[in-house]
DNA sequence: GAGAGGTTGAGAACCATTGTCAACTCTGTG
DNA sequence: CACAGAGTTGACAATGGTTCTCAACCTCTC
């Protein structure tokens, strides 16, 4: 019944965290499959999803979803933060803003609301993709 | 070619519009569904799929996802708004931060980011759907 | 009321994600 | 080292939300 399971460290595990670190932006899972594939590293699709779900709920990886609902993983910091993701090339920037944290803390508490969470992304085209463009 | 196409007002269309008016809060496609079918009025689950797209292109409903990824939407105000989602019952309330929206914008610019855009969704659990449980 | 073109719906297709389960691996013990 | 016990893996099946297909069906216009 314990979520402190073992967590054995496995070739597979490895190459899944190695490929986010390498990797470094934002990604799906089945990328990460196929990223692995072409690197040589065989690793079943089910077992990426499994790790990536076991690195997310430790708070190791970062999930966030793409317009269109698809899930993507990134290796972040383990403190709480939000993104500014560039549309064009993906670059991240993790930032933070506890004046943020504490309003969104406050509007849920002045509804009557707990167990609260929040997503906060923010969207745009970076300086280098900006100036490749016009 | 043009997307400001026809739209014409069907007895589907309305219906689902409807659905949305008097339900209030974000509603999954399939809830609609069901909720239109047991309320006798009979519309196809694709025809409600596609309403729902035209209507959120057309900027007169929200699409927001839930943490599993499912679509979620709601007739919301046209103004820019975020929202205050219970897991529980899906009661929604719409919020506004000039603050959040100032820092956003701050913090994009600060990294060279323009052509900024930003989601920001609060999700918890409201007083009614807690005192039901605990 | 006939033609042109948008709309519908039942079912198939799609596709990301999860479940299944027998074979396999790691770890500690004797 | 043998060995038991528990965690892990992967090919494959299954799930489930969403989209596609296409023939039948409306709606508007002339
Ligand atoms: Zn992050
Ligand atoms: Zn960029
Ligand atoms: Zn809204
Ligand atoms: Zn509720």
């Amino acid at each position: 019944m314990t979520e402190t399971g073992a967590m054995r460290p496995t070739r597979q595990r490895t190459a899944v965290v190695e490929a986010l670190e390498t990797c470094g932006e934002f990604r799906s899972a089945q990328d990460l499959h196929d990223l692995l594939g072409r690197r040589g590293e065989t690793v079943g699709l089910a077992t990426v999803y499994r790790t990536l779900q076991r690195l997310v709920e430790a708070g190791e990886v970062d999930l966030l979803r793409t317009e269109d609902g698809e899930a993507i993983y990134r290796r972040c910091s383990t403190t709480h933060h939000h993104h500014l993701v560039c549309r064009g090339c993906g670059r991240t920037v993790e930032v933070e803003g506890p004046a943020v944290e504490r309003w969104t803390r406050g509007v849920a508490a002045e509804h009557g609301f707990v167990e609260v969470s929040h997503t906060l992304e923010i969207f745009g085209t970076c300086a280098a993709c900006a100036g490749r463009v016009g």
